[in-house]
RNA sequence: GGCUCUAUCGUCUAAUGGUUAGGACACGGCCCUCUCAAGGCCGGAAUAGGGGUUCGAAUCCCCUUAGAGUCACCA
């Protein structure tokens, strides 16, 4: 058969090569050893924190390489397609701090020369390179209908045979010229598929950078590569993009695994050599007891936006995904306390090849980490942030006396044993509730050891010796003196030898004036709390904690 | 079902033929302490099962079991 003509026949609008393309996008002139990765998310949805973690690794696997990280749209199924898909995707990497060399950075604006990126523009690319596969002989029109394929997979079900469009199956194959020439004229739809020249007697081996050497059979089946609507299938579209945008490290989920020799088979009939591989296990939930990977569908948790919309911190969420991708994450965190995680050297070698559970509590107690290790100026900026989003009575709180809410967040902070208490800002509000008349809850937590008649003492006593410039050891050594005066000891290992000696101990009065200020039984440090309040506030709630007994 | 991958404390994992099988999170106890948090110390907790190979196996091989992925004109 005349390819050539049959190529004209069947792609009769495609009038450039390869070559034409190849001399558009040239061969990326990079530094020894940089690598050139790339994000390639479909626009159905919200960003996944499958995808996060992903575009996590490709990004520092390029940056850390001195290499390209290129963003690319695969929209190649309108069906599937959502609306602002792309923003939201952007607007989830923005989020979390992945930086984009090259590819779609806005709804409709890209940067970088190996454009578009956007696979739905690039049509008439992924015809050239089909038109030259054609030509070769190495692919061939197929007008089977649905229901045709559907036949031909129950007929191989039943035999047990591998199902699929190939060898003896493979009904257009064998069509001559003149047929397809017939058909085509009546408009009949076709797509384009490859003719497989696999045999699977034989196997294909590759190195993957994280699983090492994996063999499988050839292909074997005569893959779709175009579409009836002349748009390219995944397989296909991977294959030449990939190839002329220069990616020379194709990282991606793992359930590509099982494709990569159609990948292989594609680049080696259209004579390119194929990049480097690397296939990354998904992110898996607990589920009754077994595991599933997260799933869009039931579990919140799985967009990104869930995590700022609760608010953890942004570096505690990469922190916690560069965790679960590198097990020596946390030996450098200890060794380089204050460091970024952008220091961080990620080993592809030391991913992990089966999917892990998403630790939920892992992230609390990194994201705690993270803003303990915070300035109070900090904690202060985030949380406004967060809450001028998600919060805003809490926004207006937090703002209308910046010095207060700052000394708030500095409560305990000292460098070397930073309070760590909450892990996300959503817990401001219920933290620090008691620092805001307008959030406090109203009533007492009353401790339960001490006598109401002696709270009132305690509190009236305290209101006269108050003073709020009082430095933390005289506020203190007042609640010791008047602990005395009313028959409770001055220390709590004095009270602990000989409880019978006495009513209670300081720590009562403390927990009394606690109570009494804050309503509940546990607070930070209470001198800084009481000093924060400031006189007003302490004195008005006194009043009010001795009238509720 | 075919193909591929995986299997170590509850969880994430370390130990690439020789370790009392290590760490982190979680959990429990003690200490410190005005409460809480933090911190310090201590503790319980694992090589899926069965066969080999070897002086020696978590590690290599085989079988079983379990889980994951994939087998579309979806990506």
């Amino acid at each position: 058969m005349d390819y050539e003509k049959l190529a004209d026949l069947i792609l009769p609008e495609i009038d450039k090569t390869i070559e034409d393309y190849e001399a558009i996008y040239p061969k990326r002139e990079l530094k020894e050893g940089a690598v050139v990765t790339r994000f390639a998310p479909s626009p159905t949805g919200f960003l996944h924190i499958g995808g996060l973690f992903s575009a996590l690794i490709s990004e520092r696997t390029a940056h850390q390489s001195g290499g390209k990280f290129i963003l690319r749209i695969e929209d190649t199924d309108k069906k599937r397609e959502v609306e602002n898909g792309i923003e939201k995707i952007l607007e989830g990497l923005c989020e979390f701090g992945i930086k984009i060399d090259e590819g779609v950075v806005a709804e409709d604006e890209e940067i970088g020369n190996y454009g578009p990126y956007t696979q739905s523009k690039r049509g008439a690319i992924y015809g050239a390179f089909a038109k030259e596969l054609v030509k070769k002989g190495l692919a061939y029109p197929c007008f089977c209908t649905e229901e045709e394929i559907a036949g031909i997979r129950q007929n191989q079900e039943s035999q047990k045979l591998l199902p699929g469009y190939y060898g003896e199956f493979a009904k257009c194959r064998n069509l001559s010229y003149e047929q397809i020439e017939e058909n085509v004229k009546k408009g009949m739809p076709f797509v384009l598929r490859l003719k497989s020249p696999g045999n699977a007697e034989r196997k294909v081996s590759f190195k993957d950078g994280i699983r090492g050497k994996i063999e499988m059979p050839e292909n074997i089946v005569d893959v779709v590569i175009l579409k009836s609507d002349k748009i390219p299938t995944y397989h296909f579209a991977h294959v030449v993009d990939d190839y002329l945008m220069g990616t020379t490290y194709v990282i991606r989920g793992d359930e590509w695994i099982s494709s990569v020799p159609i990948h292989l088979q594609l680049f080696y009939c259209l004579g390119l050599k194929p990049p480097k591989y690397a296939h990354i296990a998904p992110i898996m939930k607990e589920d009754g007891g077994g595991k599933r990977k997260i799933s869009k569908r039931k579990d919140p948790e799985a967009a990104v936006s869930f995590y700022t919309e609760e608010g953890f911190p942004v570096d505690g969420v990469m922190e916690y995904l560069l965790n679960l991708a590198n097990y020596n994450f946390e030996d450098f965190k200890r060794a380089n306390k204050n460091a970024h995680w952008t220091e961080f050297k990620l080993e592809m070698s030391k991913m992990s090849n089966s999917g892990g559970l998403f630790d939920m509590v892992k992230l609390n107690d990194i994201c705690k980490n993270v803003i303990a290790s915070m300035t109070k100026e900090k904690v202060y900026e985030k949380a406004v942030e967060w809450a001028k989003m998600f919060d805003e009575e809490l926004y207006g709180l937090l703002t209308r006396d910046k010095a207060y809410s700052t000394e708030m967040f500095g409560f305990d902070r000292n460098p070397e044993k930073p309070r760590k208490d909450i892990a996300k800002w959503s817990q401001v509000r219920e933290s620090f509730s008691y620092m805001f008349d307008e959030i406090k809850q109203n009533g007492f937590e009353y401790p339960e050891n001490i006598d109401k008649a002696d709270m009132k003492v305690i509190a009236q006593k305290y209101k006269e010796i108050y003073d709020e410039n009082d430095d933390k050891d005289s506020w203190f050594n007042k609640f010791k003196d008047l602990a005395v005066q009313i028959g409770f000891a001055r220390e709590v290992k004095e009270y602990k030898a000989n409880p019978e000696n006495y009513k209670g101990h300081v720590g009562d009065i403390s927990s009394v004036i606690r109570v009494a200020v804050t309503g509940r039984m546990k607070s930070p440090d209470l001198h800084g709390v009481l000093k924060t309040l400031g006189k007003e506030k302490v004195l008005k709630r006194i009043d009010e904690f001795i009238e509720s007994l």
